[in-house]
DNA sequence: AATTAAACTTGCAAAATGCAAGTTTAATTT
DNA sequence: AAATTAAACTTGCATTTTGCAAGTTTAATT
């Protein structure tokens, strides 16, 4: 992980979104803290049996990079991780319901799935 | 283009997050949606200029995937497009202002520049 | 008529991703 | 106590995506 220096300088500008971005910026990440932040997932293996099926080596990467931004962190052994959102972390609790509510608006999936997404995530 | 058939229709699960993520969920197509939405932006090459430093290939490439997802539109010729955001796109609005809040709260750029930007967002 | 410039397009190297399989070692079972 | 299970990685490799530089096309301007 020797690049991982790399990314946590790497900003491609100052803009807050483009910060934003940069941290989660990709298919998986916001992902693993839905997992964490609404479906009571702290491990490894919860994580990859999610619905997605998100593959080892970008669910073991995306766990260090979003470990070493600040976003999550862990308890308990290395055989046995239990991962939970730092402060920093629930802070994209706003960002998770936004694009959950722009995702229901627009999904063409049944409304008693949609309904219990909402009750769920209590929007 | 040929697979862009398989990218309208690739869903990873029903999950509205997990969907919304499949259509912006990369490092640049919200950085589009920025431009149009807060910085009066309307071309190719106003988009290419922007700070960020996005290559024309994928510029293009992020312009006809939000164009057939249905998020931007344009008008004009084909030499002279104006891009704007349909009303889909509109609603991307509070997603870009939770990832503005939440990079704001987690920035150490000086204040003055993130109370212009939280003017310009009218946040 | 010549020049400019906006909007692509292409080629290629580097990085990220996906998939299958293997490894390590704590915890559990026999 | 020995064998088995399983959680958390790790590796190899093929495919895809990205980034960078350069080139192309044609409408608009000079």
């Amino acid at each position: 992980m020797k690049k991982q220096v790399q990314i946590l300088t790497e900003k491609r500008s100052e803009c807050p979104i483009s910060c934003t971005m940069d941290l989660v910026g990709d298919k998986w990440s916001l992902l693993i803290i839905r997992d964490l932040l609404y479906l009571g997932k702290t491990s490894y293996n919860e994580f990859l049996n999610s619905r997605e099926g998100i593959s080892t080596n970008i669910l073991n990467d995306r766990l260090v990079k979003l470990t070493e931004v600040g976003l999550i962190t862990f308890t308990g052994t290395a055989k046995r991780k239990k991962y939970e959102l730092t402060k920093m972390g629930h802070d994209l609790k706003p960002v998770l319901e936004s694009v959950a509510l722009f995702g229901i608006k627009h999904s063409t999936a049944d409304k008693a799935f949609l309904q219990n997404v909402k009750k769920k995530m209590s929007l």
